[in-house]
DNA sequence: AATTAAATTTAGACAAAACTAAAAATAGAT
DNA sequence: ATCTATTTTTAGTTTTGTCTAAATTTAATT
């Protein structure tokens, strides 16, 4: 299993390609940044391995042993995140780019070491749940908070946009995981929302609101 | 910087290379499990970039540049191996392998902050020295125990020979780091000999001897 | 149902890193 | 100094993963 391989199961998996839904060529090339015709070469391959089903003009989908390898490489990609974070004090915008190298390194011990080491966490620092050992997903009862009532509350679990732009906002905001946030009220104007936060009232735009993720406890 | 010229420049400084000797594109190959004239192509190449000096038929050098690049890869492998070591209880005769993909982690912050968690150590686990980030290497007056004189005696420090075999015929007869060994005799006939260990006598070959690096201290 | 626009694939090319086989250079021995 | 054996390089091929440009298929519209 090339590194190449390997990426193209996990962004074929995270465009939903895991439910046996057919993902195009040009989707996949788009979240790759590369070409579709590229993408046409390596699907041909993988189809070959038995990773995914491949029909000409129609789109990838994977198989159960690519829904598998795809889970082992995100696994240790969220694993290696929480490592970063809690053991070595890096912060949440930071470790993506560096997860993506560490994710391709071969040796199960390793892996199953680092998840000891963490304690078997079950979210990485976004908030997204690692898969088990045997590829399982933790769920949870989560929702948009835009999409909360007025007067409900919750508590911030995750960032559905994890680029460094809007984790840096998050920051600057102190707007972290963990925190308990509720909704006063909503602008019809540009579906704007007032919050209370650590018993501080804020303004946040419904970008914001669209991109963070809350498990409501009332 | 890829993965292939990386290991190029290393195996070139383990070999010598890094004093501006020259060494033979046959022992590179050698050494590498490659083709001589897959070292050719490769020795141009890292002429081109300026890491090695090469003139045709002569072999190549390091350039300061290259130096410097081999020791930064080799203080990654190390500080890996001790992180694997003492942080994650692998056996010494496990780390070299997956040090081998880690050192090509690109990272500055990583290695640093792994270096910090290891509280800056100076040997990694089969005693060879770590170079600091400024390309220094800690010097030790160490001696084979094959070549230290009969009655004197010396603290165990590391091993020439890391292979795998080697390390676990250490660990069955429980020599380890940190050992402090006495020459009680030497049989000129194969040159093995016998020493005191831990209170217990015990007899090793020559070949033993002679992958063994003690530290004098009488 | 025919036409057109968009998406997708094919064909051919390229770069990196390796290989094989043949050619060239070096070093050792007489 | 020449010959020969060894070492090293060159030339040409292969594989992996990518690209461009051209051809094909699908989908949308009339």
């Amino acid at each position: 299993m090339t590194r190449s391989e390997e990426n193209y199961l996990k962004t074929i998996f995270h465009l939903g390609g895991g439910d046996a839904k057919s993902i195009t060529t040009n989707a996949i090339a788009e979240q790759m940044e590369t070409k579709p015709s590229s993408v046409t070469d390596m699907a041909k391959k993988l189809s070959e391995k038995g990773l995914v089903d491949y029909v000409r003009y129609q789109g990838v989908s994977l198989t159960d042993s690519g829904v598998k390898t795809a889970l082992s490489i995100i696994r240790k990609h969220r694993l290696w995140e929480v490592f970063l974070v809690k053991k070595l004090d890096f912060t949440w915008d930071e470790v993506h780019e560096v997860a993506e190298q560490l994710e391709h390194i071969k040796s199960e011990k390793l892996i199953d070491k680092i998840d000891e080491l963490l304690d078997f966490p079950k979210y990485d620092p976004h908030g997204d749940p690692i898969p088990t050992k045997d590829g399982k997903f933790q769920e949870r009862d989560e929702k948009l908070l835009s999409e909360i009532p007025i007067n409900s509350q919750g508590v911030c679990v995750g960032v559905k946009d994890s680029s460094v732009p809007f984790l840096k906002f998050l920051d600057k905001n102190k707007i972290a995981l963990g925190n308990t946030i509720k909704v006063l009220d909503k602008e019809d104007f540009d579906n704007s929302l007032r919050i209370q936060m650590d018993g501080k009232e804020m303004r946040i735009s419904h970008q914001i609101a669209a991109n963070l993720y809350v498990k409501k406890n009332d």
